[in-house]
DNA sequence: TAACCTGATAATGTATACATGAGGGCAGTC
DNA sequence: GACTGCCCTCATGTATACATTATCAGGTTA
């Protein structure tokens, strides 16, 4: 066994390889799973691969075929882009319930610390592209909580669980480091104003920008699919897309 | 065996009779549930169980607990209106989507058709609750469509299966049928004014006028929170609710 | 007294055998 | 030749025995 997973279960075992397998694309859309099959060759038995297959459904990467068995979704560009748009609504309406509802102060707090962080990394050098997308993801995740939504909260984790919808999705690849950083700023832009609007409860200017920033991720992915470097490349989280 | 539960395998017997007690509020919010419990007294083996649990978590009704097992989720009030104001941005966000890229005629002329059949049955004595319903129901449905987004009909379809987020949720309450037509008729004028502005590619208006309507549900939880008559009943769609 | 072992208990995790049912191919008939 | 119906096959559904791990009570020790 070699030093990879140390989870416990062999179900999570088996959700983890099995989530990569269909992200990488080695699962194309339409392929059907068969217990058996797996089972045999993750040398387990059949039980906790349908436990993974289950959780996978719940997740949205598989479909439950009508008459029993698991089908591979398939995610076409306008899918994503879809996904895209629809994490903007959610946190539209975080950053909106935010301003109305009034946050609380400490939530705020972190908030402008994170601000600050970015702030001093974007002139750090060498530029650190996984700590950026660390904090990055620190501060979506703080405007879903500032909205003080259990229900919201858990809907946008959901769909951010979906790698190519999540705040930090494309911002691996490599093809145009130099370019980046000046996007970065420019989105980092975006956080600062978020966070003032929702600081001076304007609900409705909140709720646009957060919007009109999610479309930054939309505009990375229309990038990536117009770029033969990036998809020659085989660029990391478009592999996922059918065909 | 009763005529209730005509539904082919033990798994899908189990679903819907914990659905039932989870909704019916038999199975207070934080309960753990204990498969071989469960399966004992539904006189199956705990493999249908474990299926229909993680199921039921897939739903949104219960809770994974950390170290395995399952418990049933809390919803307070505060809850209750949120998944209300979800549905009404998601259906907001259909309403924009298809006045932005244009609704095929077929659905939009299917969409008339429903207006014309509700338009008619409010006018019918003695009035058919369930049949405007019913009704009611396809036209949210058509409204998600229109959308022409199979991910943004996915989710609507995902967050309204929690029955006291579903358009027609409170319509079955006894305590008020004399007002209830008025309330109807104007919530009718709601959806023809949403069809309008989304043939008139009104995005901003479709989206507004959708997220108004939905918040009639909210003014029904309201209601009926505040109305003794109703709580004493033990009102249907209530029985979920936190303490 | 509080913290930490430790072991019993009971829960979930797993393997496997058997049951059931859906789907496809083959043969028979019209 | 095409259609229909049967049967075989294979995938999922289910039961159950066993493995493993979480939890909690009780006692011991610092």
């Amino acid at each position: 066994m070699s030093n990879e997973e140390r989870t416990s279960t062999h179900a999570q075992r088996a959700l983890v390889t099995l989530r990569q397998r269909i992200l990488g694309g080695s699962l194309p859309g339409g392929t059907r799973l068969f217990e058996v099959a797996l089972a045999e060759e993750l040398g387990i038995s059949r039980t906790p691969v349908r436990d993974a297959l289950s959780r996978l459904a719940a997740e949205g990467l598989l479909d439950r075929a009508p008459a029993g068995g698991f089908v591979v979704r398939s995610f076409a560009v306008r899918d994503v882009v879809d996904t895209i748009e629809l994490r903007g609504v959610l946190e539209g309406t975080a950053a909106r319930l935010a301003a109305e509802r009034g946050p609380p102060a400490k939530l705020l707090a972190q908030a402008h610390d994170i601000l600050r962080q970015i702030d001093a990394h974007l002139l750090d050098q060498p530029f650190d592209m996984d700590r950026y997308s660390n904090l990055n993801s620190q501060f979506h995740e703080l405007l879903a909580q500032l909205s003080q939504s259990a229900v919201l909260i858990r809907e946008i984790e959901r769909i951010t669980s979906l790698p190519f919808a999540s705040p930090s999705a494309f911002l691996d690849d490599q093809s145009r480091q130099a370019e980046l950083i000046k996007t970065l700023t420019a989105a980092h832009e975006q956080h600062r104003a978020i966070i003032n609007a929702i600081e001076g409860r304007e609900g409705f200017r909140a709720e646009s920008l957060a919007r009109e920033h999610a479309r930054a991720a939309r505009r990375n992915v229309e990038f990536l699919l117009t770029n033969e470097a990036a998809l020659r490349e085989g660029s990391s989280s478009l592999a996922i897309l059918s065909t």
